[in-house]
This record gives structure tokens, sequence and C-alpha cells, in this order.
RNA sequence: GGGCGGUUAGCUCAGUUGGUGAGAGCGCUUGCCUUACAAGCAAGAGGUCACUGGUUCGAGUCCAGUACCGCCCACCA
């Protein structure tokens, strides 16, 4: 038999996770536990995670992600739930294309330069060499996703998907190409959509130019406008109907300043008569408002600024050539010398930039190609609405439908070269279009082979959105589309709800005639210490990799999920995560302890009787039942506070709340087990005639180990591990603790006798240990001690004289009177007397006791008026009224022995 | 312009369907290297739950309004 001592030394002191991650992780990779089986009638649980660029490196937001879903899906693992969690990366268009830019830039070139398929080739190379990087860095989180599963959005399959989409949704009109105005990200030199577009506020001038009426230059028209450049596209002045200012202007030509060009002035309500002249100039091809409003009143479109913001020709021989921002300052100049610049004012404006590389938009008139969202989204919606996909927390339904409501169609074309080429092929012979799944060698319409297929790519979001289908094998009838389609969570950050979920939702429906996941899941973001926004060119950014390096996944797992509510932004400290840390180092220790005395005492744990224990649901190495097998009553208690646990944490989980599920499973073991439960373990231990506490404290272990698994897989697996070797065979414990059953929660362990007998003993020793700091007595010093009102303890009265050997005294019942040096500590009923020889204050025994007198008197006149309310007591509930009048008795009886006891120092 | 969230201990945050001496972590004070753990143990201090009004026997929790902070949406020329 090995002795305890020996066995510590063995185990470190402290819990090295640089030891165990790896081991571990590969061991269940090694297992195929990750990958789930399909069990035909059994509803499986399925998420697919969010994919990652593929060419990214892990950041707080992925570990987050990861954490959170990882939690669900273990938890769903060891209920024994088919459970599928479906990894895989995104091409990422513009961010990945951006990247390989910039690397051919430094070698002196551009893709231009390079050509199209160059290009692309690179781009392979790249994702290549550094496509592995993410996923690797997910399986050092412990990420429990099936790897063989994993899926690429450019891979053959999901391709696929997304033609067959385009293709079905052209047919069925919903996607159309057409002239509108786009966003035009200079820089990129592509189409954005709406939702790629960051609006910031800018501070910019408001100019106020003069438009000489044609045929008296004597009168004029002054209109506001932050972009005087594009003037030279205007074809009209734009007035409200009902300004009489101008209604005598209406339906006249005004001359456009500089290129002397006479366009008309047209009368729409679209214009604010507040605002700027209350005459707003109309250019078509350059402005949103302006290109609705010259739709109405059938005016050319005039494109004054190209594709690389320069001017065009048609902006005049004077300004061709010119930069946008160059032609803006030469024509403010040019209009000042004509003195038709009235003024300037200061104006702050909402100027929308490119989400990608922060370059204004300029908003330009092009041929693209878009989805008409309106039937998809409405569909959507109703998907919402009738409850059959649920949003969490539910304040984001509204968020949701409101922006399906007014959703606007899709601009899905981009002017780039890495993505998913848009299906489409242009006859030169004929002009005929042609869209088809299969890459076509000749015109339909025509015997022509000079076909062309169209240049651009389709927004990588388009892609996205098939995410749920197109990895399980869509448009293919495949048995894991059967099977897991649809999936069960989603989970994600919030501030993709637009980007992703909602347009998952609608692809979803549209192509599977079902929604994909029953619950949309949205986490918060994470700000660092101070509330900032976490950036690269803050410095504030924290690498989860350096901090699984220094402190283990499972620190940084719990430390992002721990006490955060769903859909709240939270803030990640090193301080947090050195508490997650510290919490692993806990939980080592007491498993140390733990195994010590089960190695020491191999003898005292019963070998599980089958009857006793519910398999597959608990496997337990006691029987759960007292009436079995007689418990000690702290056995009971812990017991009790257990099963209590394993409820609140299923509750919490059920509800999405794994946040309070991680802190009703820390609490429960940092503060009742370890503090409190392994105490009075020892204090049995110590007795050798008393049973042992061995099996109680490996049930309880084991129990919490599970329950905790979730949340930090790797120290619980790999003490887990450790201690089922020392626990006598059980049929139902498996090798791995990830596929062992997660624990159910047993209502017959509820045992409110011996919590209150817990509370009481904990509400002395405090009292004790209080007494004994205040009076300096020395730590751990045996203090001799008398106990009274006993046998009010019920069964566990002898226990209790034992258990007193927490706060170090040597307690014997009495009912003598006490000696007057002694210090009285109460709980109610009970009272215990503690001479302190040479340390006893007459007064200041006397003040201590008045002062609790004082507070607790307080408390009973509150209890008392409530009492004696009687709208509360026909009103309240009879539970609550009772737990208030058992409350105040108790309250009373304290009372009393203070008053008693006061008397007796008079 | 519309919408949402937040305001609880010095700091960061939880707080289940309203149930009544308000919780955690970190920090602080005091005492302890007590053979599981100093990444720890024990004891303690610290809160008019932003403000005003309402509903209720009872409000941190529900309703209305106010203030400040933050976020999202929107065609502010």
């Amino acid at each position: 038999m090995t002795t305890r001592t020996e066995n510590l030394a063995r185990i470190p002191k402290v819990y090295n996770p640089s030891e165990v991650e790896g081991r571990i992780y590969k061991s269940w990779m090694d297992n195929g536990y990750f990958q789930p089986r399909i069990q035909e009638g059994k509803q499986p649980f399925v998420i697919i995670m969010p994919p990652p660029n593929v060419t990214g490196e892990l950041h707080l937001g992925h570990a987050l992600t990861a954490a959170a879903e990882d939690a669900l899906i273990r938890w769903h693992r060891m209920m024994g739930d088919p459970t599928l969690w479906l990894p895989g990366s995104d091409h990422a268009g513009i961010a990945t294309q951006v990247v390989v830019e910039r690397q051919l830039v430094k070698e002196g070139k551009t893709r231009q330069e390079i050509g199209r398929d160059a290009f692309v080739g690179r781009v392979w190379e790249w994702v290549h060499q550094y496509g592995r990087t993410i996923a690797e860095q997910h399986k050092r989180l412990g990420a429990s996703c099936d790897w063989s599963r994993e899926r690429f959005t450019l891979d053959e399959g999901p391709s696929r998907a997304v033609r067959t989409t385009f293709v079905n949704l052209y047919n069925e009109g919903l996607i159309y190409r057409g002239e509108r105005i786009i966003n035009w990200c200079p820089r990129c030199s592509t189409a954005l959509s709406d939702l790629e577009v960051i609006h910031q506020e800018v501070d910019s001038r408001l100019y106020y130019i003069r438009y000489p009426h044609s045929l008296d230059p004597t009168r004029h028209l002054t209109v506001a406008t932050t972009r005087p450049e594009t003037l030279l596209g205007d074809t009209a002045v734009a007035v409200n109907p009902d300004d009489e200012r101008f209604s005598d202007f209406i339906g006249q030509n005004v001359t456009l300043p500089r290129l002397n060009r006479p366009i008309p002035v047209v009368a729409d309500s679209a214009v604010d008569t507040e605002f700027g002249t209350g005459a707003v100039k109309v250019t078509p091809a350059h402005d949103p408002n302006d290109f609705d409003i010259a739709q109405r009143h059938d005016l050319p479109l005039i494109t004054v600024i190209g594709p690389q913001s320069t001017m065009t020709e048609a902006a005049g021989p004077q300004y061709q050539g010119m930069t946008a921002a160059d032609c803006r300052t030469r024509i403010l100049e040019d209009l000042k010398a004509d003195t038709l610049l009235e003024k300037a004012e200061p104006l702050t404006h909402s100027v929308g930039h490119c989400q990608r590389c922060n370059t204004v938009v300029e908003p330009l008139a092009g041929k693209q190609w878009f989805v008409k969202v309106g039937p998809m989204a409405d569909a959507a919606a109703k998907a919402v609405t009738e409850g059959r996909i649920r949003i969490v927390p539910d304040r984001f339904t509204k968020v949701y439908l409101n922006w399906m409501d007014n959703i606007r169609d899709w601009c899905i074309s981009r002017q780039l070269w890495w993505g998913h080429r848009i299906p489409v092929w242009y006859c030169d012979g004929c002009d005929h279009l042609i869209v088809s799944l299969e890459d076509p060698t000749t015109c339909e319409a025509c015997p022509s082979t000079n076909i062309r297929q169209d240049p651009d790519v389709l927004d990588t979001w388009f892609s996205s959105g098939l995410w749920p289908h197109s990895t399980l094998g869509w448009p293919d009838d495949t048995e894991d589309l059967r099977y897991f389609y649809p999936g069960s969570v989603l989970e994600t950050g919030y501030d993709i709800l637009f980007f992703w979920v909602a347009r998952m939702i609608m692809m979803g429906i549209q192509n599977m005639d079902d929604i994909p996941f029953h619950t949309v899941y949205l986490h918060g973001l994470i700000q660092d210490e101070h509330g900032e926004k976490m950036s690269k060119v803050k410095g504030n950014v924290l690498n989860p990799l350096d901090i699984i390096d220094e402190h283990g996944a499972d620190a940084l797992r719990f430390a992002l999920t721990v006490g955060t509510a769903p859909g709240n932004d939270s803030r990640l400290s090193p301080a947090k995560i050195r508490a997650s840390r510290n919490f692993t180092n806990k939980l080592w220790n007491a498993s140390r302890y733990v195994i010590s005395i089960l190695d020491q005492s191999d003898t005292v744990i019963p070998a599980p009787e089958p009857e006793s224990i519910p398999l597959p649901n608990s496997p337990s190495v006691i029987p759960a039942k007292a009436e079995i097998h007689p418990l000690p009553i702290e056995d009971r208690w812990i017991l009790s506070r257990l099963n209590r646990t394993i409820e609140d944490v299923t509750r919490a989980l059920t509800s999405f709340r794994l946040g309070d599920a991680q802190e009703y499973v820390h609490d429960f073991i940092w503060n009742e087990f370890c503090d409190w439960y392994i105490e009075i373990a020892k204090v049995r231990l110590r007795d050798p005639s008393a049973p042992s506490p061995a099996p109680v404290l490996a049930h309880v272990l084991e129990s919490s180990l599970r329950l905790l698994h979730p949340f930090m897989p790797f120290i619980t697996e790999e003490i887990w591990q450790s201690l089922v070797r020392r626990i006598p065979d059980s049929p139902g414990r498996p090798d791995s603790i990830m596929i062992a059953p997660y624990p159910t929660p047993d209502p017959s362990a509820i045992d409110p006798e011996a919590e209150e007998w817990a509370n009481l003993l904990m509400s002395l020793v405090r009292g004790v240990r209080n007494v004994r700091a205040e009076r300096k007595v020395e730590a751990g010093k045996k203090v001799p001690a008398v106990l009274l009102d006993c046998e009010t303890l019920g069964p566990g009265g002898r226990s209790f004289l034992e258990n007193l050997a927490l706060c170090s005294v040597e307690a014997r019942p009495a009912d003598a009177p006490q000696p007057e040096n002694s210090v009285m500590v109460v709980e109610k009923a009970t009272r215990i007397f503690l001479p302190l020889t040479g340390l006893f204050d007459f007064a200041g025994e006397r003040q201590r006791l008045e002062s609790s007198l004082e507070d607790l008197r307080k408390r009973i006149g509150q209890v008392q008026s409530r009492l004696s309310n009687e709208q509360f007591l026909s009103k309240a509930p009879p539970n609550v009224v009772e737990k208030e009048r058992s409350r105040l008795s108790s309250w009373q009886e304290e009372e009393s022995n203070l008053l008693h006891r006061l008397a007796e120092l008079r």
C-alpha cells in the first residue's frame, strides 16, 4: 500500500497544463471521440462552426466562440446525443486578396501585372501554406470538432452548392443583373454590399453654389452640397413641390456652372425644405438619392468620377484625369473666380467607409448582380415570428425582424479575383447570356463559341449563407444532410447577425425548404480590461495562444465565459485569466488529496452495487440513496448540495446561461467541497472507528469533474483518469470523461435536514473563529469548550461536536451554567462557550453581545412587522409566510439566549 | 431620425418565474508557510442596486419618465 505522503509527493503540487493538454487532445482524436455515430431515431445535436478566415490567426473572438460551442457540444455528447460539431474555413474574398496583394507589392509587383491566373495561383499557395494554422490553433483550445468533416468554402462540394444556388435563384428571377448605384471602394476596386460600408461621422463643409437661371442670368438658385466636384455630373436641380420660394423655377432651366450646361429644375417631395437652401443638385450617377430622383424624372446619368476616383472625360477637358480630391479644390477656386460660390459652412455628416480598408466609399452607378431578397426575407422573418427559430438573447429578435422588414436588394458581384466565379457567360456573337451549372463551350442561342465568363466573383457571404447545408453535402442528397440538417444551435457574435445569420436563414429556407437551425445563440464581444475594443493598432490585444502557453486552455476558456450573460459584451483582463488558472490549481490539489486518500485506504471503497447505481446516467461509487447505506449527516449534506448544483447547472445550460453554469460548479467545488467537506472529512479520518469518507470524497469529486468537463475539458480528463484508476471497476465508467454521462440530479438526495445541520455548523464555526481572531487566540491552539442545546441538533448531534474541531475547539455537551469568563457564540438556539483564560475581557464581551443583540432585534422587528401585516398574511403564499415564522422563532430563541447571557454578565 | 443595451462593493461583472438580513472574482485590512493547495487558508471592512414616480402584502427584479455612457440601423444633399 502506498502511503498518502508518498503519493502526494508523486503528484506535482502545481497543475501544469502544457504537460497535459497535447497528450490528451491526441488521445481524444485517436479514439475518434469527436465523430458522431448516426443513430436513426435519435435526435442529433449539431453545431456548424462559424468558419474563420482561412489565412487567419486565432483571436479571442474565435476562442470565445470555440469555448461556448465546445461547452454545448461536450454537454450534449455526455448526455448521449449523437453530436456533430462541424469545423471549416472561409476563403474570405476581399480579406485574403488584400493580404496577397500586399505580398506582391513587397515584391514590386501588382496583381494586374502578373494576371488573373497567376494571382489566383499565388493565393492558393498562400492558403496551402497558412490554411491549417487556425485549425491547429483550435485544437490547442481543446475544440472537440469532427475534423473528418472539415470543409473549406472553395472545396468542390460547397462550390457546387454556390453554383447551384446561383442558377436556381436566377431561374426563379431572384437574381438579376441591373444598373444601380452601388458602393464602390476605389482602393479595393470593387463593389460592396450595404453591410460592408461603415458609416463614420466626418467633419466636412457644406458649400453653397449658385446656379444661374438660363434665361435670366440676373436670377439664380443656390444649392448646398458637400461634394462640389460632383456638380460636373449634375443633370438637374430638385426642389420640394410645396416650397414656394422656388415655385417659379420649377420646369425652368438653370445653367450648370463651369460646364454651362442647361439642366432642368424638377419638383420632388424627397427634398427637405429645411436643409441647406431647400434646393438640391441632382447627380444621379454618384448619389443614391439622386439616382432615385433621376428615375422618377427620367433624367440622364453622367458618370464623372471613374473607378479609380479620377475624373472622367465627361467631367470636361479642364478636369479630366484629376483625382476627385484635387478636382474639389480646383473647382472651388474656379467657382470663387466665377463668383458663384456663395459661402461654405462647417458640417459634420456621416460618410461611408470600406469595412476592409477604411477608404471612403464612392457611390457609383454600374451594372452589378443583385439578389432580390424580399421573398426570402419574408420567409426568414416568419421562421422567427412563428417560433421555429429562437434567438437568444431574445432582444435580438426585434433587431433581426427590423432588418428583415427594411431589407434592400443585395449586391453580390465583386470585382475581385479570389472567390467563387459568377457562373454567367456572355456571347460575343449574339449578346446572349448563359447561366449554367457546367462551364459551357458554345452559346445556347447561336453557334458562336466566342463566349466570355463574367469576370466577377461572388460576395464571400454568399457562400457562407449556404454553410449549414453545403457542408453536409447539398445539393446532393447525402446521409449527413438527411440526418444532421437542420442543425440545433447556431452560435456566433451578434456583430454578424445580418452578414451571416440572417442570410443562412434565408438561403437555408430557400434551398432546403427548412430552417437551418432551431436556436441562434449570440455572444457578446470581448473588450480589453478598460472596455476598449481590442485592436492591433491600439496594441491592447491579448493573444489566446500566449495565454494558453502560460496558463493553459482551460483557464482561458473558463475566463472567457464565466460570469458573462448571453449577448453582453465582456472584458477580459490578465487578472481574470489568473483567477481561472488559480481555480484549476485548486481543483488539482483537492484531487491530489482525494487520490491520496483513496490510495491509502483501498479497502474502504465499497464495490459499486449495480442495483443502486442508475447506469448509465450516474455512475457512482456509493449507493445513491441513504436508505440503502446509512450515511453520516455531513455526507448527506454534501450529496444534497451536489445534487442541487447539478440541478442549477443543468437549468442554466438548458437556457444557454453558460456563465452561470460555470459559476455554480466553481462555487460548489471551491466553497463547499474544498472549504468545508474536505475539511470535515479530515476530522473523520482522524477517528479510526468512524466510517471512511473516501467513497463520498471520490463520488463528489468524480461527479464534479463531469459537471465541469464542458468548461475545462483538459484538467477534468487528466484528473478523472487518475481517479477512476483508483476506483474499483464499474461497467458505467468509460475510458474518457468526455464520453462519460453528464450528471443528472437525484431528487432523493436533496436533504433539507442535513443542509440545516451544515448551515448551523458553519455559522458556529465561523463565529468561534471570529472570536478567536478578535481575541487573538493563537491559531491552532486547542480550546476546550462546551456546547449547549446539543440535543436539538437531531441525528447529527455527535458528529456536530466532533466537527467543531474545524475551529480548533474540543467541545463537549453540557447543560450546566457556564463560568463567567466564557465567551459565548450563539446561532439560533445553539450556544458554544469558550473559556478563554487570560484573554477574557468582561466589558468587551458585553459590548460584543449587545451589538449582536441590536442587529438581531432589527431583523426581528422587520419580520414581526411583516407578520403583523394582514395583507401579507392573506396574500403571500403560505410557504413564504411559514418561512418568515420559522425565521422569527429561531431568532427569538437566539435573542433570549443573548439576553440571558447578558444578564449573567451584569 | 429610429431602435437596443448598460448604470449593483474601490475595479470587472452575475443576479433564474418579484419572496424579503444583496452575490462572485480581483483589490483592500488583519492573522496564518495549519502534511491537498501561499496560484493557498482563516477572519473582516466595503453597497440609499443611477435618479423620480407608479404597480404590489413585498421591487435590484415589473411599468412610466429623467440623466449619463455605449452600441446598432437609416438615402443628414
